[in-house]
DNA sequence: AACTATTTATAAGA
DNA sequence: TTCTTATAAATAGTT
């Protein structure tokens, strides 16, 4: 259309083909929103080039997604139907999984059994039997750990306690002796347990006591009144 | 553009501007599909006239759906679907709902259960036994309710033996005297309890034989001892 | 990205 | 609507 006319073939040469790709794409525009303003029409223009960028012109007054509803509606033809449909069989598909889940667990609750024969019963319930079993089991196996732990924190904190009147003692006895040497070992002492200052000694003491009561009611063999 | 500059405005004088709009919409589409032949790209056109006159153009190697599923994805935006947002929302919901039910029943069936706590574990072992109990119970009932349907079917067929029986001795009996008058009375008393005719007489038989069977295994006060 | 010779589109008229 | 044609606009090839 300048400078020697052209065929109107596929472009070979890659940089040219983008060259005309662009320049034409905004004559394309151009020339459409001109027929936009001219004739007070819409209109709506994808392009998809080879390198798979969509570009897109729409009228000042619509939107792509009006002029798409309103393509479909005249021609008759769901567009999104595609869509529309596969997440429709999706929806159908996960409510029957979900019906089929609250089903079954509505009878694992021992609810919902009018409908079941007495073979199913009887598979349901040695299920369930089962189920029981393993919960027991895994219950037995936290409280075991929890047994294990807190006779090991029980250990250290006797440990502890045990130092700490070795220290007092020791300390009432140097007191005699003087005060100001002394101290200096105190803190040093205290703080190798606590590693902070000041309140920590309060609450060390405190837990060194309530634990010596639990070791008072419990003895060396622990006893679980209230598990299992 | 010819015989005169024209100001890019709206085409006041409605003949003129359709007109226009036609020769235009005949312009873009040709320009459009020489694009699509020159750069191998994919022109989607909707147009929309001021008289509600819908124009496509669509480049040969695709269609409008294809081309408007393109852009959605490309987008990634389905806002302008409310229909589809709702579904979407819906997919969501739903699949959260199905993951819960599945934890739920996966616990309850003793699996998954190493997140749970002392206390939980504890919880769910109660109401699992509740269950099983509710389970149990409700296969006591279908059990009892099928031993005494049994009972009374067996009472009938007892009972059906008996007349049976009796009819025959009497039959026996009579027979010395004249088939003919009481070969309508055996009919008739047959007909009484099974309402059919030739092949069901042994089928009565067999069944009555069979249940005695059953009887004479388990006396008057039945056991189960496969049952509970 | 800018230039420009040339082709193409099209406004107005028929 | 379509054809004609003078002229505006688009653009291919070049820089």
């Amino acid at each position: 259309m300048a400078r020697g006319k052209i065929q109107i073939k596929k472009i070979e040469n890659q940089t040219n083909r983008q060259v005309t790709y662009s320049k034409r794409r905004n004559g394309l525009f151009k020339k459409a929103n001109e027929l936009t303003v001219l004739c007070d029409a819409k209109v709506s223009i994808l392009m998809l080039s080879t390198t798979l960028k969509i570009h897109e012109y729409i009228s000042p007054s619509t939107s792509t997604k009006q002029m798409v509803d309103q393509y479909q509606q005249a021609l008759g033809v769901d567009v999104w139907n595609s869509h529309y449909e596969k997440m429709q069989e999706q929806l159908r598909t996960l409510k029957e999984v979900n019906r089929n889940l609250r089903r079954d667990i509505s009878q694992r609750m021992g609810e919902s059994l009018n409908d079941l024969s007495y073979y199913e019963l009887s598979n349901l319930m040695e299920e369930v039997n089962e189920s029981l079993k393993a919960i027991r089991e895994r219950k037995y196996t936290v409280i075991m750990r929890k047994i294990e732990t807190h006779r090991r924190k029980l250990r250290n904190c006797e440990e502890l306690h045990t130092n700490l009147l070795l220290e007092m003692d020791a300390r009432q006895e140097d007191s005699h002796f003087g005060l100001v040497d002394n101290e200096g070992d105190y803190h040093r002492s205290v703080i190798g347990f606590s590693n902070g200052g000041g309140p920590r000694i309060l609450a060390l003491r405190l837990q060194s006591n309530h634990l010596s009561l639990h070791r008072g009611s419990a003895g060396s063999g622990f006893t679980f009144p209230l598990f299992d």
